[in-house]
DNA sequence: CATACCAATGCAACAAAATTGCACCTGAAT
DNA sequence: ATTCAGGTGCAATTTTGTTGCATTGGTATG
């Protein structure tokens, strides 16, 4: 896909949410649509070393309030954050699928939406979101772990 | 359950780690088991007033190390903490259940263990644990919004 | 195209959370 | 009772996240 048409998809998404186009913005979604990985605050601090941490921070938040990133936390507690597929919507995301974290390069990634079976709750529990969190070995560390 | 007998499965919990049989330690244990759900590390520490909040890192660091408690993870970020039920062992959780964090008191429960259905993962995955997180009400929150 | 407004950014200062190093204390083995 | 390694507490530091405010820059309006 033609970078020209991504920042269009971009420029429409922030329309749609009524956020300013600004040069911040439209990169952070570029970065992380580039990768098949969520990213993480610290990532997107080193890939954008000249925007204020303060301001990514910001983007972060307006971006998950609004549904179009949704965050997950990894092993160690970091935020991560990919582009919601579809269905969030502002202040609800229905992001029911299932998260890999990789135990060796501690990827997150956002994998193939789940249809989860009944799950039963004990009495009184009212579920409105489900996540399933998958840890182990992600391909590229599968194979670097046979050949040792 | 009286409270001796309870202290001596902490001893011999530690006993079994190898760990030394301090207050502090004993009373991380008995308070987290004397609830139902998980504990964040802020909580102990508005417990424990007279615990260096350093020791408390160190305390739930090696509980988890050796697989005495486990981490999840709330929807703030923060680090909640529950001794485990059994099948943990050093450096590996088999804490294959179902983690409720409810949306208003924000606790999070340690539910029954979960018999998933075979996950489908994409070629290359291979996954060495699962975890299925749902959020929403709790019973005394869904009670409470129910008298509104 | 010029103007004006307000959202968005950057900077500085601050606050909170977590980590490290070291001195001292204490549980437990002998 | 003595010894010693593991454990704790304290101070200092680093890292992470937040707040307030001045400035910038999209974008709506005429």
């Amino acid at each position: 896909m033609p970078q020209v048409q991504n920042d269009n998809r971009f420029e429409h998404l922030l329309d749609h949410h009524h956020l300013k186009k600004t040069g911040p913005r439209l990169r952070v979604l570029s970065m992380m649509s580039s990768k098949n990985t969520a990213t993480s605050q610290p990532d997107l601090e080193n890939l954008m070393h000249d925007v204020d941490r303060v301001t990514l921070y910001r983007i972060l938040n307006v971006f998950e309030e609004k549904g179009i990133i949704h965050k997950v936390f990894d092993l160690n507690g970091t935020a991560n954050y990919a582009i919601c597929s579809s269905n969030c919507e502002e202040h609800h995301h229905q992001d029911e699928h299932l998260h890999f974290n990789c135990t060796v390069c501690n990827n997150v990634y956002c994998l193939n939406d789940l249809n989860l079976p009944a799950i039963n709750l004990p009495a009184g529990f009212k579920a409105e979101n489900f996540t399933l969190y998958a840890s182990g070995l992600c391909p590229k560390c599968s194979k670097k772990e046979n050949k040792k």
